[in-house]
RNA sequence: GGGGGAAUUCCCGAGCGGCCAAAGGGGGCAGACUGUAAAUCUGUUGUCACUGACUUCGGUGGUUCGAAUCCACCUUCCCCCA
């Protein structure tokens, strides 16, 4: 009998945070995130963490359990998750994933078991030093060699993905085709729900980004940067100083743009991520609610009940 | 008042007689994604009946077989001298 899951899912500023707690309200759920910056302890404001209020009482897993100077994964997220899940579970609650990091969820539903030691920053290092020296396409030529299916897929400028690739036949002597193709066969452990928060209106994601943007830098966002810096936590080139309203807000803190320059970006990357979500969502045969109807904003409770209808 | 320069497709910005629906960048739109993922990458971006046709390069009128590119005038903007 494989564990019951229900996964909000859907882009950033949709609200799925206020209407995962409703549904764990309802449903006498717990909440896991699945947010691939959430994860990293101090990063409440950029990362919009829910507050207590925000939580209304209800568990939240998975958040600020992680120190932002060492690398998170999604091979890490789902060995996190697991045991988290299980322990809800076992306890009589239904665990309920929130969050808009789709590999995440991916590897989490997905992949049944993560091959050992299929990661190795060493190999990774080495590949990108034959990338620049001999260039992307020696690099992309090795793939093409070693694993003409995978080239087949990845797209030779994707020099991460073509190195991925390389690393995991270096490190594990198969090929990334047959290590997905088991990873594929194990099958999920989990009786999923997916239920996508989508908009009708483009725009009205949109604004509401706008207004997540202007929120952040008046609770105090450039402060909290300000923090992690002094405090060492954004290291160049970590996942944490990639999140976006971190590597901005770095980025003025450090003179190369603006303030003004650093909200705008922030805003206009937050709208191309949540594009990218979308898409990534879409495939999910997921059951959509629409955030927006029409003109308007739905009610939580609204949006709650279309939910609880659907599953 | 006199002299000089500039106006290009959503924006910036190349082009300086045909190979121009017009480089490049930005932005927009669409897509990919299986251990870096809030990352990385791809495609597309005048219109249509779309391997071709049509309308574009401040405006009008010329020169020419042919103009975004040359000439005249007009409009707006910038700079210099007064």
């Amino acid at each position: 009998m494989k564990t019951r899951l229900l996964c909000l899912v859907g882009p950033t500023a949709s609200g799925k945070t206020a209407l995962g707690a409703e549904l764990a309200l309802r449903l006498s759920g717990e909440i896991v995130s699945c947010d691939s910056m959430q994860i990293y302890r101090g990063m409440k404001i950029g990362t919009a963490a829910p507050d207590d209020e925000e939580m209304r009482g209800v568990p939240h897993h998975l958040i600020g359990f992680r120190d932002p100077r060492e690398n998170f994964s999604a091979a890490d997220y789902v060995a996190s998750a697991i045991p988290v899940i299980a322990d809800i579970a076992a306890r009589g609650k239904l665990p309920i994933t929130v969050g808009g990091t789709g590999l995440y969820l991916d590897s989490l539903l997905r992949i049944g078991e993560f091959p050992d030691s299929c990661g190795d920053p060493a190999v990774r290092e080495e590949l990108l030093e034959i990338e620049r020296r001999e260039g992307r396409d020696a690099l992309y030529g090795m793939l093409v060699e070693a694993d003409p299916e995978a080239a087949l897929k990845i797209h030779k400028n994707n020099v991460k993905r073509v190195v991925r690739a390389l690393e995991i036949i270096k490190t594990t002597g198969k090929t990334k085709t047959e290590v997905d193709r088991e990873a594929i066969a194990a099958g999920s452990r989990y009786d999923a729900d997916i239920v996508l928060l989508d908009f009708r209106n483009r725009q009205t994601l949109y604004d509401r980004i706008g207004r997540r943007t202007e929120k952040m830098i008046a609770d105090g966002l450039e402060d909290e940067v300000r923090r992690l810096l002094a405090d060492g936590a954004l290291p160049d080139g970590s996942t944490a100083a990639q999140a976006i309203g971190y590597r901005e807000m770095i980025s003025y803190i450090r003179g190369e743009i603006t303030r003004d320059e650093a909200i705008g970006l922030i805003a206009k990357n937050t709208r191309n991520y949540a594009k990218r979500q979308l898409t990534w969502f879409r495939r999910y045969e997921g059951r959509t609610v629409y955030v927006d109807d029409g003109g308007g904003i739905r009610s939580v409770s609204d949006l709650a009940d279309e939910v609880t209808d659907k599953i």
